[in-house]
RNA sequence: GUCCCCAUCGUCUAGAGGCCUAGGACACUGCCCUUUCACGGCAGGAACAGGGGUUCGAACCCCCUUGGGGACGCCA
């Protein structure tokens, strides 16, 4: 049988991270096995069901690169398809229709919690006669779940659960007005959409029994229920906003890469011996449901940030080049005039864990040095520096071969001819031309600048340090 | 409350009865490298929730307890 998967978010928020895990589960066991991955969008509330939402799970599906081979799907479009089973159901008898009021609902509700019971539907409508119906009155139509005996069925990830059909009451797969509800329309879109495995968030466990009942009163084959254990915060409480960013477009906005998260993803309740890192490639052909973990797993922001760097320094440099102007946009630096981004790339690669820490680390190969780190100031420099800065500046200006090596042994005669160590001279330097004392090596920094505003920087500095002399 | 599920270092995990004196990774600490910050290298602390079984032998199998998660909607 085809291996067929889908991925079937509903629309009423931005894409978390917990949604991204599953939807690479589903996309990444098709791709395991040679067959499809299906987007189906859940949209069948349309009180919450929102157009932003569905571009924002589209746009992050495409950032992770986690393509469709089919849809994507909306359930609002089958409407037609869900009343056909609806009635399909009635006829058979495997669906009734229920006048319960709201408010006998609520009482009932009330009554059973009192009684420490299971809060369910008595099945007061269940055997009204079909004939003697006012169907002009309110009403909503009930699945008529079997009473006997008890639902089994073999999870992938969580082995054989059962259980009893008294735990299940009759539920509304019709509302009030007709449109269908969510345990009714998966099951009718699974089936229509020949989905051979549903892999889907463990809090959907409890739902997987009556939807095999639905399936069963249908006379449709079951798929194979592959349940994935949810993401959980620090605090082994489902992740939420409060554990900080949820959304998995916030990550790529914070610099990440989508290799990266991915990786990280995939890694979060699921492993491979003791391997960490994972290509695409590497993982859909490692992927098994059957090591996927049972245990919620927690979200860790510093394995995704040590995974970040790892594909910072690992993915070739135009690639992150390409990915990091966007992210100078942002901070409306102008790149136009200074070192090309692989040069920046290069340089920074082994020192910035995000894109966005890249680009604050570089903005002075771009602007002008506005101001003085004040630490680096009082712990480097002093009136007393300025004659040896003059000197490196004498030097400078000769030099006419205007490269790292070259850079490298002119500070060193310097340094030695000042009779100073190395950083003595380095750290003045990295000053002038960054406004503090980090940069990449000073050698290859000074490259990068140029002549010019190198030249210019140290003048800055100088003049910075005879007003300072003065006062 | 009722039902379902889960349980190895702080976190992600390896572990399918002897290979476990419990391994790896992140984080943390120390040392080395070093012109700063990093990268890198080396070293270190750190876990089988508790109690009963089964077995010659249990992190692994069974039961109970405890702890955690989920479900119980005219939400998905």
């Amino acid at each position: 049988m085809a291996v067929r998967t889908r991925f079937a978010p509903s629309p009423t928020g931005y894409l978390h991270v917990g949604g991204a895990r599953t939807a690479l589960f589903a996309w990444l066991y098709a791709k395991s096995q040679g067959g499809q991955f299906i987007l189906r969008i859940e949209d069948t509330d349309r009180e919450r069901s929102t157009e932003p939402s569905i571009q924002a799970i589209l746009d992050a599906m495409a950032w992770l690169g986690l393509d469709y081979d089919e849809g994507p799907y909306y359930q609002t479009q089958r409407f037609p398809r869900y009343a056909e089973v609806i009635q399909q159901l009635l006829v058979d008898g495997h669906a009734y229709r229920c006048f319960c009021s709201k408010s006998r609902l609520d009482a009932l509700r009330e009554q059973q919690m009192q009684a420490k019971q299971k809060p369910q539907y008595d099945g007061h409508c269940r055997e009204l006669d079909p004939a003697e119906l006012d169907l002009s009155q309110p009403h909503v139509i009930r699945f008529k779940n079997p009473q006997q005996g008890s639902v089994q069925f073999t999870d992938a990830v969580y082995g054989d659960i059962s259980v009893s059909n008294t735990e299940l009451d009759d539920l509304i797969i019709a509302r009030g007005d007709g449109t269908p509800t969510y345990n009714f329309t998966v099951v009718v879109d699974d089936m229509d959409m020949a989905i051979s495995h549903v892999i889907r968030g463990d809090d959907h466990i409890n739902n997987t029994p009556r939807q095999i009942n639905i399936l069963r009163a249908l006379g449709a084959t079951l798929p194979v229920y592959a349940h994935v254990p949810i993401i959980v915060g620090a605090d082994g409480k489902r992740l939420s906003k409060r554990h900080g960013a949820t959304s998995v477009m916030h990550y790529h906005e914070a610099g990440f890469l989508a290799d990266a998260m991915l990786n990280y993803l995939v890694r979060l309740g699921w492993s491979h011996g003791d391997e960490e890192i994972f290509s695409r490639q590497a993982m859909i052909e490692c992927f098994s449901l059957a090591a996927i973990n049972r245990a919620p797993a927690g979200f860790n922001f510093d394995k995704l940030q040590w995974l970040n760097q790892h594909y910072i320094k690992e993915t070739p440099t135009t690639v992150i080049a390409d990915a990091l102007q966007s992210y100078f946009q942002v901070v409306n630096v102008d790149i136009s005039h200074g070192p090309a981004l692989e040069t920046i790339v290069e340089l920074q690669r082994e020192r910035a864990k995000t894109l966005v820490e890249m680009v604050e680390k570089s903005v002075y190969f771009y602007q002008d040095v506005t101001s003085y780190d004040e630490k680096a100031v009082k712990k480097h420099l002093s009136t007393d520096s300025i004659p040896l800065i003059q000197q490196l500046r004498v030097a400078l200006t000769a030099l006419d071969v205007w490269q790292p090596s070259a850079l490298h042994e002119l500070l060193q005669q310097v340094a030695e001819a000042a009779s100073v160590k190395l950083g003595k001279l380095a750290q003045p330097l990295r000053i002038a031309v960054s406004g503090g004392t980090v940069s990449p090596s000073i050698d290859v920094t000074l490259c990068a600048l140029g002549k010019n505003k190198v030249l210019q920087r140290i003048d800055a500095l100088l003049e910075f340090l005879q007003l300072q002399q003065g006062a």
